[in-house]
DNA sequence: TGACCATATAATAAAACTCTTATATACTTA
DNA sequence: TAAGTATATAAGAGTTTTATTATATGGTCA
């Protein structure tokens, strides 16, 4: 994080925002790969407008950005955003994060999941 | 982080804990010295028993370590937890965190303040 | 021992958060 | 244009968080 600048009240908001283990299993996805909004609900089991609430909570956090296509929205992580930085930290912290994003993934009893 | 390592869960109850200005400030006033828990109530304004459900947090979550002198309990950082690295990491990355706290304390109107 | 001091805990009220259901928006394609 | 798809927003319920007030605990000192 050594290139991140941040004063308190903003690094309490963006501690905050990754003060959920939703949005952290998000944030790990989107740091594998462009993810779309149904990948969310898909894979984690959690309902259309819940994803969606989450991800305006990283969106106007500028944490992430989207592309739209078709019919879908495309999320990724915003590498624009003075934080941005340490977002690959806060993924090498957590050395299991893929394992455990796949056996959330596991878990979910779709056919067509992700 | 390099050496912090944990799990979805765990990071994510780390993060709220660290995603609140009180605490915040708190980590970064032990970050520069012991503290009593006085210091905090008369430093940052706040009432007793809502500085020591604070403290409690971080005591819960194994980032401070006391120490009992008196009628007085010291706190500090602790550096046994498994987190510990992370503090001064994220300390860096609010670059004005002095001056921010100091500027806390100066608008306490107590005479006797830190 | 008894009064005093710092701190913790309990109870509770207010605010914030997260989910659900229902509905709106906006794009796509027949 | 109309129907269909993905996503967003609104409203509301249930839960969690944070503060407040009141009280308990435990050490200190006369």
């Amino acid at each position: 994080m050594e290139k991140v600048k941040m004063d308190i009240g903003e690094a309490a908001d963006l501690f905050k925002i990754m003060g959920d283990r939703s949005r952290l299993s998000m944030v790990g996805m989107m740091n594998r790969r462009e993810c779309c909004v149904c990948d969310f609900t898909e894979c984690f089991g959690m309902s259309q407008p819940a994803v969606s609430q989450h991800l305006k909570k990283l969106r106007t956090m500028g944490l992430i950005k989207e592309r739209k296509e078709g019919y879908w929205t495309y999320l990724s992580l915003n590498e624009e955003s003075p934080f941005h930085e340490m977002i690959p930290e806060i993924i090498a912290a957590i050395p299991d994060i893929d394992a455990q994003i796949s056996a959330m993934i596991a878990r979910c009893s779709r056919e067509d999941c992700c």
